[in-house]
DNA sequence: ATTTTTCCTTCGATAAAATCGAAGCATGAA
DNA sequence: TTCATGCTTCGATTTTATCGAAGGAAAAAT
């Protein structure tokens, strides 16, 4: 019995992408080889990965396990062919790992502070937890994130505030417009598009609309920021943002502002595993929000997440 | 270019095999197909990954780089398959790290302690670093090793004595005879098996025999203690181990003991990821050694490599 | 209620790959 | 030199992956 990476790497592909007809194209193969590929990891494993769910599929408890895995297996494939293919060039490397909660247009902005010194970004996505194990082992040199690293987790990293950015509400073409007279109160019964429950943003967005009661119609919940503003862009509601971003917002996803959330602010963490940055382009990254946001002063104070006078171990009686 | 992990898994195993040859018959194909797989492997990537030297091979620098990787890859795959395969029974697992450096008498002596509990212990080997990290995201239960883990590393972990092991020199047959009279200035030339500089017991080996005024003549170095006995069983060297292990030495190893080295003793250590234990089978392993070789009183203390009030963290201003 | 559309799956033929036998080529030992 | 060992190359063969065609089942549209 033996595990086939190439039947888990298209399992991965249909996990992500959430279906086996996207990944079949992005795979560029027909959807029946997906389909029969999965079908015969399923089959060695002993295990379904997938329940049908209306004419979708969504993962089963063992499918969400193996997918833990899987993202961790294809990352060190990706890192380990960036080492390797062109890592005799050795130019400096900044490897990034960004948080799927992050909007892309954010983690653009910050990495871009890092391209003028002349680094080559190698950015990944995937779990949160995942991802600052990674930088504890010195794979990556910081992670982008909406939130600071768990006091609870047992790995040793330290959380730098990117500083606070203040959120406004976007919408597309015609709803931005229809929505924007007598805004904050016009939001009430109005399409909204939100991040899932388990976000930072998400809850202070909920309070706010408590505290000024308006109860929008929640049209829909993404963990992935980037697939929330592209639903956006197609009109089917409003969706929030950073105001920094407007312009990108505008251009990329085709929105208009509709009114600034006073009081709201999303956060931002770059999370390295050395309390005191070395890394160039670190340093550069945690340098912008100061130029970007910040009429407000400077808000951008280091947190730990541990104590660092390390090292109290007892020696043998 | 997308790496094929075939090929990788068949670089992994000749690397970790050392020839084609063995490889393949570990494989259970013919030698030409493992080496033309090789081959593909490193035209994808552009670099050679094994060069010739004599009529074997050796890895290049981009060879180990690459097999940094797979072995963490393949650790992984094997992981997901054990979690996935059988987790359905969902029997009491113990998953557990096993050091290199370890003996693996004495890991099996520690993890028998286990067994009687109706545990089934999952054994996993691998780098000291990529176990403690595997540990802190709670995919390992205990590293099994013998030193205790780094205060310089990333990871909070908490490394808990298994006692102090007085160590024995042992020889197989005649080389026990030779030097067992006059033992230990009869080491003085004696042929050694040591493990290699970067272990702790080599170090106070190494201190020892000087303070003896011993020259052994070290005839091999080790870093798998697993390694060094095998050397150890043709009669190539004398070599140290755990008095508490003589039983299982002279079965295993056909050796027997040459003198008792007063003073030296090998420290094992069970890492954690929690400072209090509460995985039975973790609980059964720490109580090994008071039993096994504590006449001389019970040396079982904790070591934590961290200070355990966390969350030193700053708010924000 | 029915049709249509959207997905996923199954079946058998086809294309791609991995594999193996045979032969060749180096290196170190006899 | 000759032999033994270990890796590689070449072409035939087997195994595996892939795709066209057809089918079924759930949501959306009518």
């Amino acid at each position: 019995m033996n595990l086939n990476y190439r039947h888990l790497q298209y399992f991965w592909v249909v996990a992500k992408e959430g279906s086996v007809t996207r990944a079949a194209e992005r795979l560029g193969v027909a959807v029946q080889t997906v389909s029969g590929q999965i079908g015969q990891l399923e089959k060695s494993l002993g295990r379904t990965l997938f329940a049908p769910q209306g004419r979708g599929l969504v993962l089963t408890e063992a499918g969400r396990i193996a997918l833990g895995y899987a993202d961790q297996i294809f990352l060190l494939g990706e890192q380990m062919t960036d080492a390797l293919l062109d890592g005799a060039a050795e130019k400096p490397r900044l490897a990034v790992g960004i948080s799927d909660a992050l909007p892309k247009l954010v983690a653009y902005r910050l990495i871009d502070a890092a391209l003028g010194l002349s680094m080559r970004p190698v950015c990944y996505e995937g779990k949160f937890e995942n991802l600052l194990a990674d930088l504890a082992l010195h794979r990556l040199d910081v992670v982008l994130t909406d939130r600071p690293a768990d006091l609870m987790s047992n790995l040793r990293v330290f959380s730098h505030s990117l500083g606070e950015w203040d959120i406004m509400i976007y919408g597309s073409g015609m709803l931005a417009g229809r929505f924007r007279a007598g805004f904050p109160q016009s939001l009430d019964g109005a399409p909204m598009l939100l991040p899932t429950r388990n976000n930072a943003l998400r809850g202070r967005l909920d309070q706010w609309f408590q505290s000024n009661s308006i109860r929008p119609d929640v049209v829909g919940e993404f963990e992935d920021s980037a697939l929330l503003m592209t639903f956006g862009r197609t009109g089917l509601g409003l969706f929030p943002a950073p105001v920094a971003l407007a312009g990108d917002v505008a251009e990329h996803f085709n929105a208009e502002s509709v009114g600034l959330v006073p009081g709201v602010q999303e956060h931002y963490y770059a999370i390295s595993s050395e309390r005191r940055i070395r890394h160039p382009g670190v340093e550069a990254i945690l340098s912008v929000p100061r130029n970007l946001d910040s009429e407000a002063g400077d808000a951008s104070d280091i947190m730990s997440n541990q104590l660092e006078k390390g090292g109290g171990s007892g020696g043998k009686g």
